[in-house]
DNA sequence: TGTACATCAGTGAACGCGCGTTCACTGATGTAC
DNA sequence: TGTACATCAGTGAACGCGCGTTCACTGATGTAC
């Protein structure tokens, strides 16, 4: 298995990813119940027919995207979960992160937004999957602390779920905050700062971090006196 | 303003009302930005170019399905938390009246889940100026309570919108619920009832309310806890 | 009440267009000897 | 190393189809007198 891929396939894998990446970039704009096998292979600049050799469908693209947007993102997470600092420090550093992500993932972030509840089935189910894994393994690391004494399995993947559906809120509003910061940026090239963008007021990313955080310290304290 | 409508107004209102409804059962399996108007109209019978009479394009329809799914929805929201009762009470009546009206509107339910961060940008903004609402209304019934005393109206607000992102994750989760029984009692018609239906065990709806309750429970006692 | 005209919700034909899918193909890469 | 054959990723023509939008229209409803 270690040995290097022929040039067929490595060819073969070229193009794989080309259609997903297309795929990736034409999702910004649309959901991928509308997206078109034609109009991805014209963004990468094969035959439509050539589709057919990667994917039975988009539907099929979409479950591949899942996997190619959240399938890494397992040992990250339990690590941040992990991490033997002070709750306080853990959430500051798990909100770094996430806006860190979606800086860096933008329209991954967003897909599995979109798909979470888009139109299409397997999709959904593929999203599901990965999330009801993330919340296990948070679970799975939470189950380690000290401060999860006396805690029922079911009362802590409950709590892991609320960490996980937050994650998700807190990378959604990260999103739409540099989607507001972008729009900003172009309108103001010429002049002043906009409303919002004066000295001394906070930005729309400093806002949703201080918002983030606080959700996220709240849920902290709900924990810490969940029992008794 | 308060004489009866023509005859004429009339017809076109029950015509667009028969559009919104069409669309609605069409957008359960499938996402806003992939609805074609023709597929509509057909499935009210009426001439495609009918619809223009009524809708500039399926996102202005999908704008017009956020007002229908969200807006009688603030009043019930604001009774729900100002409720005098304990907070264990509040809760458990809220998380019941969620049950009900996912039970009762699950085409809207999954519409507003769907489209909240779907492809067609004015619906999502549509979306988003609802659920703020939801969020300043919780903040300013949240503000009369003598638990909140101390607290400042940022931090208020931080709260009302993790309790309206709360509820539309539960939400969705009895909307996944509705769905997994319903296709178990299809498969289940002529035998015995399929895995996780045994006597004695929870149904889905059960397994859902009881997390969502404890969840929200939670959030609650970070709440009493949040000050100190 | 009756008449003449205006309004306008819904019609139906027509348009150009891009879609998903099929099929037989080509030619570079891989393999067996 | 050289040859003969097999594989298979990508091609390009062709198909039938449903799409959104335009346009001039019809006929019931509304209004002015």
């Amino acid at each position: 298995m270690s040995h290097t891929l022929g040039i067929r396939q490595a060819q073969k894998q070229k193009t794989r990813q080309a259609l997903l990446d297309a795929a990736l970039r034409l999702l910004e704009e649309q959901s991928l119940s509308s997206l078109g096998l034609r109009e991805v292979t014209r963004a990468v600049g094969v035959a439509p027919t050539a589709f057919y050799r990667h994917f039975r469908s988009t539907a099929d693209l979409g479950v591949a995207l899942v996997e190619e947007a959240l399938g890494s993102l397992h040992p990250m997470i339990r690590t941040t979960v992990t991490s033997a600092e002070s709750g306080d420090e853990r959430i500051t550093r798990a909100v770094e992160l996430i806006a860190r992500h979606v800086h860096a993932y933008p329209a991954h972030v967003r897909f599995i937004a979109r798909e979470r509840h888009g139109g299409v089935q397997p999709v959904r189910e593929a999203i599901r999957e990965q999330l009801d894994r993330f919340a296990e393994e948070v679970r799975a690391e939470l189950a380690k602390d000290p401060e999860s004494e006396g805690w029922s399995d079911d009362d802590l993947l409950m709590l892991s779920h609320l960490y996980v559906d937050q994650m998700l809120v807190t990378a959604s509003l990260f999103l739409e905050a540099q989607e507001q910061e972008a729009e900003e940026g172009q309108e103001g090239q010429g002049g002043q700062e906009g409303q919002g963008g004066q000295g001394g007021l906070e930005t729309v990313r400093e806002r949703v971090t201080r918002l983030a955080t606080r959700q996220m310290r709240l849920i902290s304290i709900g924990r810490r006196h969940w029992l008794g």
